[in-house]
Parts: structure tokens; sequence; C-alpha cells
DNA sequence: GTTGCACCCATACTTAGGTGTGATGCGATA
DNA sequence: TATCGCATCACACCTAAGTATGGGTGCAAC
């Protein structure tokens, strides 16, 4: 039996018909990967784990809400998880409203096994990917905020590309001290040269976007 | 009549159905746009202002080509227009394909009119953007294109964060000679500081992805 | 063969960046 | 109240960066 550790992405499978739960779960296992399964949204939310790593398979027909609205409630829960959407009576307008709001496939029931594979295959991927760039701008985001007012205000600055002496003159300080904050904020950012600080503060604005 | 300067967006409308083309000229000149009909991707390709601001309105069943292909093709062709896509007999895989393909909207005939002016607005507004970007970095390109093969290497180690004195070693050269290469490198370049520099190099890398 | 460009370097000098010592004042918290 | 973090600055010192002067090579185009 394979290890569930915190790293084994997983599937989330919300579904209000248990009989494709369970041919779900039963196909993903066979290669080779972990699910769990929901017959509501709110089943689903009551989970842990939502913030690890893996995808969300939905339902488009559930009870009580439709599985695009609910992918938009999952965007403002600030579940990033990815989603692929499945539907037995779809139209064009559902598939492309998925779509926009980000799913990563939208299929008609009956699909193909290997067409569910790949796109499960492929929310794991970019999941995968959008964690790994988390990390890094989370942990940048992390250690600036423990830069105390000053620190950030002249960090800002130098990295617009502004000269200790102009820091200076446009916060009303004197140059050393000046150069104090941005020592510190070099220290605290583990930043080994001005372009790695640079590419920090570039990485902030990305996150706050 | 309104001016068309070569920064007036076109809508590029490519239907084998005259009357649908006549129609949405017209739906699409009400609305105080500029339109271009071609009946076939052959005559939509033999067109100019291919490069100008504008969207495609395409349909999907024409003479020759699925309009699915069409709309790989010209990626590969290297036209970066925004693409509306429209069909009377659609299904949702056709929809699903061309959304992961980049398509801003795809729209069943018949489609209300504001939804078609709502597409074309956002694919004209993502065209504009994208625009605002591309020029942005082509200039940086092309500056960084009269750069000498040795003020390229200097710069790259520059805005890797490492010292005149590291990048001296690293090249077996002195110095001084790498003061010359750097300095020439922020003028031909245009940056005002370090920080601008790194981020012209970062453009850079983000062009060639 | 001269002209132009890229490339290289030494010396000398100026400005900018970085750090350490030591000191003051303020507000919050233990 | 005492201590800690934050912010401020002066003085001194060192390293890094930037520029100018002046000189050298090699190569390719005209």
């Amino acid at each position: 039996m394979p290890q569930v550790s915190s790293e084994t992405p997983v599937v989330h499978i919300v579904d209000d018909d248990e009989s494709q739960r369970l041919g779900l779960d039963s196909l993903l296992r066979s290669v080779g990967l972990t699910a769990r399964t929901y017959g509501t949204t709110h089943e689903f939310l009551k989970a842990d784990r939502l913030d690890g790593p893996g995808c969300i398979v939905l339902d488009v027909r559930l009870p009580g809400i439709s599985g695009l609205d609910f992918q938009e409630e999952l965007a403002s829960l600030g579940i990033r998880l990815p989603v692929v959407l499945m539907t037995g009576h779809g139209d064009i307008p559902m598939s492309v409203r998925a779509m926009k709001a980000g799913a990563v496939d939208f299929l008609s029931k009956p699909f193909r096994e290997q067409d569910m594979i790949d796109a499960v295959t492929l929310a794991l991927n970019r999941d995968r990917l959008r964690r790994a760039r988390e990390t890094q701008s989370v942990a940048v985001l992390d250690r600036h905020a423990t830069l105390s007012p000053r620190e950030r205000e002249v960090m800002a600055l130098v990295t617009a590309g502004k000269l200790n002496k102009q820091i200076a003159a446009e916060l009303g300080l004197s140059e050393v001290t000046v150069k104090i904050h941005r020592g510190a904020a070099m220290r605290k950012m583990g930043a080994r040269s001005l372009a790695d600080l640079v590419r920090m503060a570039d990485a902030l604005k990305d996150q706050s976007r």
C-alpha cells in the first residue's frame, strides 16, 4: 500500500452519484493516484488537507449548488486547487464559462477513461508548478514581513534604482541611516546582491497582483 | 467617417457565409469598431495589417480547414491576434479545445449580439495589453542586440549579482576592463540604474521563453 | 593600407556602498 | 521600571563602482 504523506497529491472527487464516485476512485487508484470522494461540496469543504497538493474533479450538477458556481466560490475561499469539471448534461456556454474561470478541462459524460486520466495528470502538474512558484514567493513574503517600516521603505526606493543620497533626501534622513536600513533589508531578506533584492521586490509585486 | 490609422484596431471576420459576414460587419460598425471580412482563411492570410492591433472572429466551419486547426496554424505563423470562435454546429469538446488553445470566447450561433460585442471588446483589450508589453520588451531586445559579445557576457554576470572582481576572474580579465564593458552595457541598454538593468535582463529571459 | 570596431589594460581619481563604534530618543512590553 | 526593538546620526574606515586619459592588439571592410 502506498504511503500517503502530506506531499502525496490528492485528487478530490466531488460528485453526488455514488457509483460515479466509486468508478472514478478506482480508475484513479488504478494508475497509482490517491483520491478522496465527497457527495456534496459541503462535505468537501469540511475535509482537511485542502491546502495540500492535489486537484479537484467536480461534477457540474450537484445538490444545492452548480459546480460552476462552486468553482468560483473556491477561488474566493482561497482554495486554488486546479479543477477538472465533468457533466452529463452540459452545453457549450457552460464549458466556456468553466474554461474562462480557469478549469483545466471540461469532460462530458461518458468520457473516455484516458481523457480523465490525462486531465487529472495535467491538473496535478499545474498544481505542482504553482506550488513551486508559491513556496518561493511566500518565503520572500515572510522575510519581507520581518522588515521594519523604514527598512521596507528604503528597500522600495533602493530597488527602484535610487542612490542612497537620493533616498536620504526623499525621506529626510542622513545617508548613513539609509545605508543602515539598506544593509538590514539585505540581511533580513537574505539577498546576496542588489540584483537579488531587485528580483525579490518584483516577486513581491507579482504576489500582490 | 472615422479615420483608420495604423493604430485603429481591426476586427478580422473570417466566415464563409456572406450574410453572416455582413451581419457581423454591420454589428461591429454600429458600435464604432472597424472590421474587415474574409470568406476563406486564405483570403485572410493575404490581407495586410495582420501585425497591427485587432482581433479575429473566426467561424469553426470553413472551406478546407477547421477554424480550430486554423487557430493553431495562426500561432505557428506568429500571428498572435486574439481569436473569438463561433459556430452553428459546435459541441463541448470543440469549445474546450478552442479555449485550451487560448481562444477569448466560443459562441454558438445564434448568439446574442451583446455577447459578440463583449467578446470582441475583451479580445481587443487583451491585444492592447499584449502589444503594450511587447513593445516594451522588443525595445529591450533591440538594444541588447547592439551589445558586443563581451558586453552581453558581462551584463549577464552583472545581473546575476556578481562583483566586478568576480566577473574579471571568471572571464580572465582585469577589473578595469569589466568596468568598461559594464558601463557600455548600461549606456547601450539605456539603464539608469543597476536595478533597471536587472529588470531588462529578466525581460530578455521571459522573451526567449 | 587606412579606417573602424571590438577588445584589452595600467594609472589615477571620484563617487557610491557597506560596516563598525558609540551614542540618543521613543514607545511597547515584560 | 527595565529592557528591547526601532529609528536616528556622527565619525572613521574600507571596498566597490564609475570614469577619464592614454595606450596597445587584431581583424575585417573599404
